[in-house]
Parts: structure tokens; C-alpha cells; sequence
DNA sequence: CGTCAGCTTGAAAATGCTCAATGGAAGTGG
DNA sequence: CCACTTCCATTGAGCATTTTCAAGCTGACG
């Protein structure tokens, strides 16, 4: 809760952690939505694991990624963690169709976020229809990514489980031969839906297999791309 | 593809399936979207495994279920298949956000849904604000599902799953004793992300708790519902 | 009464998890 | 600069769960 933040002056640099995590994890906004108004939006850094917003609190803001990766995620009563998504430079997130928050949003790293007054959105909604259109937008662009998501998780072994994960950040990548992951394997475990074990062991046979080569462990060089795709796409098992 | 369907005649009840399929699966329609124009659409019935639409295809129309259950699903090469979701009356489906179908659609029973024109919609979405903020509102609602979707495949184990599933369904059953099942096993096992032989144990294992009732493979009397809570919403792994 | 499709059950195999130990890099303080 | 701590990642061994493969069961229907 206790966000350091800064107001956002027009023509003046705000303070992001761009030099922190660099032009690493950057995705294409979606033309629509880059352009609201950034004077309606307040700058806010957050530093790692530092908390956005809590599950069940009121939902009276939202939020653009500006720099860094943030994951929204849930925790059951036995502790278990689920993670529903990591979004990065461009995403919005924190828009809820009911009054308060169904997930728990959390800095993956070192973040640079700008906040919207929901009410404001509201208002924009009701005068301006393309402002409601950019949300339905929105929102089925979520619901796609919730679907793959759910996808994911249904079928598919863990191995496949990784190598989609993988491929997915690939594309966030600038370097196309090596990814660098911005969050520990405990967040791709809880993402996943397993255990850091497997995800490191999973690692550890494609390392041997001279498919991937872990440089360290948030990096990682992509030497079989093909081979990685195959895997992904459920082409192969093996 | 070869839907048997009848053009909707104002003032004459249509031959709806509702004798195969009685009062079961109701789900209260979204009260904004059940008034939209009946007129526009057209009345279709389906019998049990007919396709509706078909992955890939030109997204033409989309659908609103009258009376039965119509699954959405995707096939992968290997064969495996998974089950995105079960759709019931009053349910909305087949909106996508391209122009072809992310999702193949097959009726799970003898159903009849309305088809509407994809083409009315957009007209109808920029000239009617109304409309668009319906559509944002049936995007919100898929995404919160498809969340919980994958929320429910991503952690739990195979009891918790099933039982989450019974839950679910227990919501659409008009007897709250006896859930009736609309789906065989393999639809079960699409849907919760494993085999049909997990599924067939775990309902067998349950019943010899005495916790449910197997009366037939489709009709299952809750005996102990305040067991099934605790064990669904997570609260309890026994 | 036989057939067939869907469901159940069992035993063996595979997959992923738990627990426990080890490794390694970054940060701290002497 | 070097111990020392700490946090995270890896690895191994045994265990639990789920899958696979195969056989039997059941109810619907001709």
C-alpha cells in the first residue's frame, strides 16, 4: 500500500524505471488505447513484489504498463497461488466488470505504471462511444488470452506447458535468440499450475538436450527454435 | 453442416426442442441482451453431436441458446480435445473478435438456438450505443468464465475439479437434489483437462463415500452438499 | 436375446510432487 | 577482499496421483 508515486507533469520527463529493466518486454500497444488522454493518468512506480492492488478492495482505478512486467494472480485458503497473467509495456489491466478487484496485482520487477480514475472512464464511456468501443476491444482481447490461458493449462504436458511459456516470452524479447525472463520460476510455476521442481528439471532436459542453453537462470539462449516451436504447437511429444 | 433449421414466424410458437430437453439447464438470461430484435434472427434446431460451426470458419452469425446444451471445443492435431465450455439457455455464443471462429461449436443434445447476422450486429453496434455497451457486457462475462475456467484447470486436483464441475452444474439443475447431466463422460474429461477413466473414479470413489448418489450415468443425487462446498471451493483436499 | 456404445474397474506404467540436500550468485559486514 | 548469510535454483530419491491398456459391465435398442 505504500505506493511511492509521482503526478505526471506535462512536458517533463516523469522518472520511469526504464533504466532498470531496459527495452526488455515490450508488446505493441493496441493503437486504440494508447492515446487516452495521459493527462487523466497519474505516473506510478512500483518497485519488485510491491503490491498494485489486493483481491476484494474497490476497483477505482486502472492501469497502463509503462515500463517493467506486473502479474495478476490470486491465493486459495492453503496457500496455493494461481497466476493469471504477466503484463507488460502497453497492457491495460485492473479493469473490472464489477465494483471490486477479482485478482491481486503485484510488480514483477521494477515497474512504471500509469493509473486511471475509473469514474472518469466512466464518464468518457457514456459521452464518447469509442471509448466504450476500445474497451470492448479490450475486453476481447482479454478473453482471448484467457481462453489460450485456460487452453494451456487443460491438456498438454508440462513439457509442452514450458515451451509454450517460453514461446510466449520469446515475443517479448528484443533478442530473438535469447529470452530474458523478467520473474523467478516460482511465478512460472504458479502460472503453469506445478511446481518450481518441474519447471527447472523441464529446463534442465532441453539445457541437455542442447535445445535451449541456460545462460543463467532468467536467461536463455534459443538454439533449436524449430525444435521449441514443434513442441509448443503440440506437433510433438517427444 | 447440414443444419436442419426453420425461419422464425412471428406469432407462431416454433417447434423448439423443449420435449427432449425439458426445464433442465436454464441459466437466467442476461436481462439486456434476452429483448434484443427476434426478428433478426433465426430460429435452428440441432440434434445431439450436429455441428453448429466449425474452427476457421467465416464468422458470419452468432447464437443465443433457446432450449439444450451446445459445447465449444477445439481439436489439436493429436487428436486431444478440449472443452472451452458448455453454453445453456440464454447463453450467447459465437461473437468473436476476428472474423473466423476461434472455436468449433457442436450441440451437446437436441438444441435449439436463434442465429443472429454478424453483419446486423456491427450495423446495429455503430449506430446504437446501447448495443456496444451490451457487447462489452457479454465480453466481461466470457472473460470472467473463461478465468475461472482456467483457474479451475490450473491448480486443484482431479476431486476438486470434478467436484467444481458438479457444483457448476448443480447451478443449472431445477432440482437442487439431483444433477442431471447433459454431457457424456468424455465432455466431462475435455472440459476439466484429463481422461474419462479420472473421472469415471472419482464419481465411483465419491459415491461409495456416500457424499453423491449415482442413480445413472447422467443423473447424480447430492447426499452430503455441504461436503461437496468444502471440497470445491478448495477449503478442504480430503 | 444379441449387439453396441458408453461407463466402470483393475493392474502396470508414467508423470509430476514432496522432501531433502546441494549449488551458486548477490549482498553484507568485518 | 574474503567469510558469511540469504535467496533462489537445481538435483536426487521415494511417493502419490493420474494415465494407459485391457477387460468387464450395463442399459438401450433392434
Amino acid at each position: 500500500m505504500l505506493t511511492s508515486y509521482a503526478t505526471f507533469r506535462p512536458y517533463a520527463a516523469p522518472a520511469f524505471h526504464t533504466d532498470s529493466t531496459p527495452a526488455l518486454w515490450r508488446r505493441l500497444a493496441p493503437a486504440e488505447l494508447q492515446d487516452w488522454p495521459r493527462s487523466l493518468g497519474t505516473i506510478r512506480l512500483f518497485t519488485q513484489d510491491q503490491e498494485v492492488y489486493c483481491e476484494r478492495d474497490e476497483a477505482q482505478s486502472f492501469f497502463k504498463v509503462v515500463s517493467g512486467v506486473v502479474r495478476t494472480y490470486k491465493v486459495f485458503y492453503d496457500g496455493r497461488r494461481y497466476i493469471d497473467g504477466f503484463l507488460v509495456a502497453g497492457d491495460i489491466f485492473g479493469i473490472e466488470f464489477s465494483g471490486e478487484r477479482s485478482l491481486s496485482a503485484e510488480a514483477v520487477c521494477d515497474c512504471t505504471v500509469i493509473s486511471y480514475c475509473r469514474q472518469q472512464l466512466d464518464i468518457s464511456a457514456r459521452e464518447d462511444v469509442g471509448v466504450t468501443r476500445q474497451l470492448f476491444t479490450h475486453a476481447m482481447r482479454g478473453l482471448a488470452r484467457a481462453q489460450e490461458h485456460a487452453l494451456l493449462l487443460g491438456r498438454k504436458s508440462a513439457l509442452e506447458k514450458v515451451v509454450a511459456f517460453l514461446l510466449e516470452w520469446a515475443e517479448h524479447s528484443t533478442n530473438k535468440d535469447v529470452i530474458v525472463l523478467a520473474m523467478p520460476r516460482q511465478d512460472i510455476a504458479d502460472y503453469l499450475g506445478f511446481t518450481i521442481e518441474t519447471v527447472s528439471r523441464i529446463l534442465s532436459s532441453l539445457d541437455r538436450d542442447s535445445i535451449i542453453g541456460l545462460l543463467s537462470a532468467r536467461q536463455i539462449r534459443v538454439m533449436r527454435p524449430e525444435i521449441l516451436r514443434a513442441i509448443g504447437t503440440g506437433c510433438v511429444t517427444d
